[in-house]
RNA sequence: CGAGUCGGCCGGGUGAUCGCGGCGCAAGUCGAGGAAAGUCCGGACUCCACAGAGCAGGGUGGUGGGUAACGCCCACCCGGGGUGACCCGCGGGAAAGUGCCACAGAAAACAAACCGCCCCGCAAGGGGUAAGGGUGAAACGGCGGUGUAAGAGACCACCGCACUCCAGGUGACUGGAGUGGCAGGGCAAACCCCACCCGGAGCAAGACCAAGAAGGGCUGAGUCUUCGGACGCAGCCUGCGGACACCGUUUGAGCGCUGCUCGCGCGAGGUGUCCGGGUAGGUCGCACGCUGGCAACGGCGAAGGCGGUUGGCAACAACCGCCGCAGAUGGAUGAUCACCGGCCCUCCGGGGCCACAGAAUCCGGCUUAUAGGCCGACUCGUCCC
RNA sequence: GGUGGCGUGUCUGAGCGGCCGAAAGAGCGCGCCUCGAAAGCGCGUGAGGGGCAACCCUCCGAGGGUUCAAAUCCCUCCGCCACCG
């Protein structure tokens, strides 16, 4: 689904996504985005407790990197993103959010 | 058939497509749970030099077993509940000592006497008594009788209690006989006493590598010397740096063995205040252990599972055979679809739902959460043969 | 993963076996003061259920136990907070 060469790791790779790039709010999640050189594009979650109890949070988890593995290869230039998964991400719709807000940050991106 | 008690088990299945982590050159192979949870106990393992003694502190608490160990498990005893199967119990000691028992009540623990009762007395009052009343959670053995002025274990029978003896049992204890003649109410999940157990920290333990500010100490020989010392070199050890103050270097500051004393060890630095800086890395531990091999893998073993035999009421143990063994580190074990299987609704077309819950060093327990379902043993009631 | 601590009226919080539904302060309501307000002063005030009323019962996060008696002592859960190299 997504390996782990397209995994944001680090903690300084995560600060440096969420203060430089551009940033997207939808009602369960928040998606923050950042040119990078190099061509693999890669992502990073962030689950609070907030969301809900360990079963929920891996299924949380597990659903966006479905959704990134789906998403980040047909992006027109490599990026960095870190998705944070609100307290209603167990119960709303991860897809159609993921999608508008991935759409949004490119379009940033690219202006 | 109805009502109920106890114990055990499962925790949706199959297929297709697209994926993820470990190992492997590859083919391939392995990949969440009964609770993985809470962190309430016990161990393994690692470090604290060794894991020492006494005190303090903490834990456990009927008896006997099981176990690596336990606060767990099994069997039994006692007390309480249930018609019964069965269930519940932190279940040692209150004549070692201390403490507490509010309010009410005369009196709350060692003896006394409020209303009473009885006797003496005209009365005031004095004496006897503890049956009855009242208070209270609890009032100095209980019920009945004898007795008496009224009464009282003062005496008697039964029950309770204490002691002695006998019998049974490894034991807790039980049964029986006799004696005493009623004495010391409760609380130890109050301090405490008794018996037994416990060194501390915890995988963020710990080991190694890399990086790092900027050094510091000891030893050795060398050079210079005003004989106080200074300088560079090598080896070893150690390490955030600086300023100020205080204490100290064999007449021992301080540190460690978590508190104190002893004992033992380390020991030349330590403590306080202020200022400045650094701190997010990797490998192992670690995927059951040891061992051979570059590795996949093989061999041996066990505190794993299953099956069997033997011993035991049982927990469990011994032996034999076979099988299995996730190992991530921003953290894999997933997503979608179809069919079958359950449950609910239905306008009979169909529609909806599928428990609790996600490994993090490992193991043995306990506790808590849990849709639905299966199996076994037993009890009571009713009916039939 | 581990270690430690805390839950009491609407809020902050004391109380740690009995006179405790519970101190004190804030808040809120009413009154005095003022032309009006603020400040100040005085009084009152927890929630739920039952009852015509006087009044009664339950509740200190939840459940169970010890005790004559529990917010307090013991056990098991639930929730929250802090710390670790």
């Amino acid at each position: 689904m997504l390996g782990s060469e397209s995994r944001l790791r680090r903690a300084g790779e995560f600060r440096d996504t969420m203060r430089q790039g551009v940033r997207a709010g939808r009602s369960c999640l928040v998606m923050h985005a950042r040119k990078t050189e190099l061509p693999p594009s890669r992502a990073g979650f962030i689950v609070s407790k907030a969301v809900g109890k360990a079963v929920v949070r891996n299924r949380v988890k597990r659903q966006l990197r479905h959704l990134a593995a789906a998403a980040l290869p047909a992006t027109p230039f490599p990026v960095d993103l870190v998705v944070r998964a609100l307290p209603e991400a167990s119960s709303g719709d991860l897809r159609t959010e993921f999608e508008t807000a991935l759409t949004a940050c490119l379009n940033r991106l690219a202006a």
